[in-house]
DNA sequence: AAGATGATCAACCGCGCTAGT
DNA sequence: GACTAGCGCGGTTGATCATCT
């Protein structure tokens, strides 16, 4: 392309966020809305590139996000899936709304792949590597990773794709949380910072059980939010969780999309295989998936 | 106790796609 | 059609923390 990195203009700060840039950042947000990122260092006063504060955003701040602590039902999704769509992490990502593409990428790279080669290496079966070039998804997952092993491995307690509840930390959170973090490595912490940190949690808005229905890969999102109080500092966004379901939505379709998928040079376009596993025949799916897990 | 090594993950980088002109 | 800018994605890096020796 030979254009500069954007971030590379002089002014521009990089590394890692301070409580004070993202509390900055979640109120522009909050009140311009998610989008036109261009816009966003500019008018919110941060000197930060667009790109950084996007990235921020979706991996970090935005409302519904949940993080670490993955439960052997979401590592069975994104053995699956991976399985399926291979290193496609925002695709997977959009089958797990709560966490991030980012999140998921570094858990698979430090976990699962290990996992994994572990049970690759102590059964010797044949497991053809994800990262494997040539080899189509369908291969990749009829040569599968060996289901049951791998359910072992991730000490399964649930086969089933149904159902996952769980609380979702809000953008108010996340940022207490870093506040918690930041403080704990400064010793200078300020009678301010204390306050807003207590504010901040005080305010911090929960939202329950966006539970999302994984049925035969169809999706069926219920939403039950608790708004927050009128006039706090940060407020859930309901329409960007729910633009994240309607991306779930979308995404079969989108997966089924040749012109997208044709583009996309290191992945196979979606087998006829998988075209039947998902879309002609939901209910094979399901019984696919219960021979994998 | 201190240095070495490994693990983790937030953030960055570069590329490709798309929309606008 | 060519060019430009914005955005999204996947790969990689580097800082930090944990564990080992």
């Amino acid at each position: 392309m030979g254009r500069p990195p954007c971030c590379d203009k002089a002014g521009i700060k990089k590394g890692p966020w301070t409580p004070e840039e993202d509390i900055i950042l979640v109120s522009y947000i909050q009140e311009h809305g998610p989008g036109n990122w261009r816009l966003v260092p500019t008018n919110s006063g941060l000197m930060r590139c667009s790109k950084s504060c996007r990235l921020r955003w979706t991996n970090y701040l935005r409302p519904g996000i949940k993080r670490g602590n993955f439960s052997s039902h979401e590592e069975e999704i994104i053995i699956q899936l991976q399985a399926l769509l291979g290193n496609r992490w925002a695709a997977i990502a959009s089958y797990l709304p709560q966490r991030t593409d980012n999140d998921i990428k570094n858990y698979w790279n430090t976990h699962l792949k290990k996992k994994i080669k572990k049970y690759q290496a102590s059964v010797g079966s044949y497991i053809t590597s994800s990262d494997s070039a040539g080899s189509t998804s369908h291969e990749r997952v009829l040569g599968g990773y060996g289901a049951d092993e791998i359910r072992n491995s991730c000490s399964s307690n649930s086969h089933t794709l149904t159902h996952s509840s769980s609380t979702y930390a809000s953008s108010a959170e996340n940022i207490s949380r870093l506040l918690e973090g930041w403080m704990r490595s400064s010793p200078n912490q300020t009678l301010n910072d204390k306050k807003l940190q207590h504010q901040m949690k005080k305010e911090s808005i929960t939202f329950n059980s966006n539970s999302f229905i994984m049925n035969q890969l169809n999706f069926d999102v219920e939403v039950n939010s608790q708004l927050p109080l009128e006039g706090s500092v940060i407020a859930w966004d309901k329409t960007a969780t729910d633009s994240v379901f309607e991306e779930n939505k979308q995404f079969k379709m989108m997966t089924y999309d040749d012109n997208k998928l044709k583009t996309q040079s290191q992945q196979p376009a979606m087998s006829v295989l998988e075209k039947w596993l998902l879309e002609e025949n939901p209910g094979q799916m399901d019984a696919f998936l219960e021979t994998m897990f």
